[in-house]
DNA sequence: CGTTTTTGTTGACTCGAGTAGATCGCGCTG
DNA sequence: CAGCGCGATCTACTCGAGTCAACAAAAACG
């Protein structure tokens, strides 16, 4: 049975320093808060030493209550334990401590419901943001969120949404501009492979190498859909080998699927680049590593996450939500023909 | 200027639904709650009515204010996209969310500054327990907590502390078995790539890397110090390339350090295991899809995860803290000279 | 039928901090 | 010296929910 009774609880509080110092509860306020009213130097002072002798922490949560805000950004992801996401929360928890908020994390486990509990449990503490990366692609439900005023970002979303703030790599024109370097590169029938997506709107990365390859006016090419980690990209790629007049290269809708992709290649006994040229989509740490080093499409995390949190908490209630798009760039490395340049 | 003054806040609070029950406030927290006194089945039906009519959802924060709880735990870890960090975390999660709390997630940077901010700043907030990777590996300062009744556990720790709760895999002996298993392949000169680690101790993994190597009577082997990371496995790597008379395998002390590793040997055209074999530790799901697949210690994150919860949440605040070990498991894939069952 | 016990309900106080409104005291002006 | 202004300080109420002492009504008992 959990002693719940016995937890956390400040052992000294503002009115002990305020009896200390010989002041009321309100000075002492006025001083912590650089307050609304203004304090005497000297008294300012006394009241210095009190919390200092005292070991004074004011409580955040009665603060919290008070204010009706916890200076608590919530964070929603389909799997932490995946690199992608993994980067992003480490870009967002960065980004919202220097502006002063801790950073709730809610794991999906890519499931729907788990996601909405999610929400609903961030909605009931008051956090003052949220970020979203949801399991579905479509316009999520956050009318629960925004019914309380919590201010809600999309992050990575894959279609343009409106009524909510959103934040996302620019899929189709970064993705068909991957394509066109495999062409070239020389190459012509270039496949995807893209990670399932529940919703019913295409991926931008898939309509970006649709847009490639009608551009180059090559043949129309091959899709092999699985999940989006690297279980899945290695079964793409064993579907790939067992393709009748394989693709010379291919597209992969992330760095995750791209490794499990790479073992298959090389369980086969294929060389990269020069059997299968590969670029996908992401630039995780992940990438640079992989053997051979995969050309990607690098996605400027940090300053999505900043954006993001500007976007929570810089913005004022009645401004209407706006959909901000960053520009990628290509990290030309090994996989896609090019020599690395770091070898 | 951010518009605080309008942030989250209920909407309709206990009163508005006692109100429209008709009956007092007491009332509605005992249904709430199944709260201390019992209310008439008939008045609490009413309350019911009134709770789902006006969508009434009880305030957290003002909860957490009168009971001293906030029902969150807290994680610091040093890089949250470090994928074993991430999957230890994913485990917290899932463990925490399961026994109904939410988690902050602190990312400490590979900085004692940071990693202590974080510690003082959920201290703070009135977490009801802390989960702490410390970026150093002897006895962290959580002198803070304690003061505060917040217990707090060390996950991942390289030796063994005494007067906190802490949680670890076995790293010497998994260590051992890990390096034997490399010499039952021929193996007799057995390097070590080894994390730099802060702190005036011993990591366990290189303390069982020794006692493999004197336990068979091997010449003193050679060690690579460096950064916990890819890079730090791949400039290892390309040290390790350049030492006269090589070894013919090599230890690493997590598949992280080891995905650069390979990458290094890749570049210099070497045949992994033929020319040098490699073990690491972890057990991540990157380790399954490197090439060729690592062998790899496997450490029982989830259980790991689920007994620090326990330790957090089903202790009582006068039980003493207790160390816990668990035993890992030895994944032989490829890359040690064993054929990868899979393929 | 009067009395005790039980059950249901309520008012009021509490958690710790923010801050408006009242109050106090001081210096300056007429 | 009365009167005013002003800055410093304090008192008291507030946020929303938990829960105890007190009370009312109903049930059980002799």
């Amino acid at each position: 049975m959990p002693d719940l009774s016995a937890s956390a609880r400040p052992v000294v509080t503002r009115k002990d320093v305020a009896r200390l110092a010989g002041v009321s509860t309100a000075v002492v306020s006025y001083v912590v808060n650089g307050g609304p009213k203004n304090v005497a130097p000297a008294t300012q002072e006394k009241v210095r030493q009190a919390i200092a002798a005292l070991g004074y922490r004011p409580n955040v949560t009665a603060r919290a209550l008070k204010m009706g805000s916890s200076r608590i950004l919530g964070m929603v992801v389909p799997k932490i334990g995946s690199p992608f996401f993994a980067s992003l929360a480490q870009a967002v928890e960065k980004a919202a401590e220097e502006a002063g908020y801790a950073m709730l994390l809610g794991d999906s486990r890519d499931s729907l419901t788990v996601e909405r509990r999610h929400l609903s449990n961030f909605a009931d503490r008051q956090v003052d943001g949220v970020f979203l990366c949801s399991v579905v692609n479509h316009r999520p439900e956050v009318s629960e969120l925004e019914g309380r005023g919590i201010r809600t970002v999309l992050l990575n979303f894959s279609e343009y949404p409106l009524e909510v703030d959103a934040i996302g790599p620019e899929f189709v024109g970064s993705s068909r501009r991957a394509v066109e370097h495999l062409a070239s590169h020389g190459h012509r029938d270039i496949a995807l492979v893209q990670g399932f997506v529940t919703g019913n709107t295409l991926d931008g990365r898939e309509f970006g190498w649709r847009e490639a390859l009608r551009g180059m006016g090559a043949s129309e090419g091959r899709v092999f859909r699985c999940s989006f980690d690297r279980a899945g990209g290695y079964d793409a790629g064993r579907r790939f080998l067992a393709v009748p007049d394989r693709p010379t290269a291919v597209f992969i809708t992330s760095d995750e699927q791209a490794v499990g992709f790479l073992r298959a290649l090389h369980e086969a006994g294929l060389r990269v680049p020069e059997d299968v040229a590969v670029m996908s989509f992401d630039g995780s740490e992940e990438s640079e590593f992989s053997w051979p080093p995969l050309s990607t499409v690098r996605q400027p995390i940090q300053q999505m996450a900043e954006a993001g949190v500007r976007a929570i908490i810089g913005t004022g209630r009645d401004e209407p939500p706006r959909t901000q798009v960053f520009d990628c760039d290509l990290v030309l490395r090994r996989s896609c023909g090019c020599e690395d340049h770091k070898s």
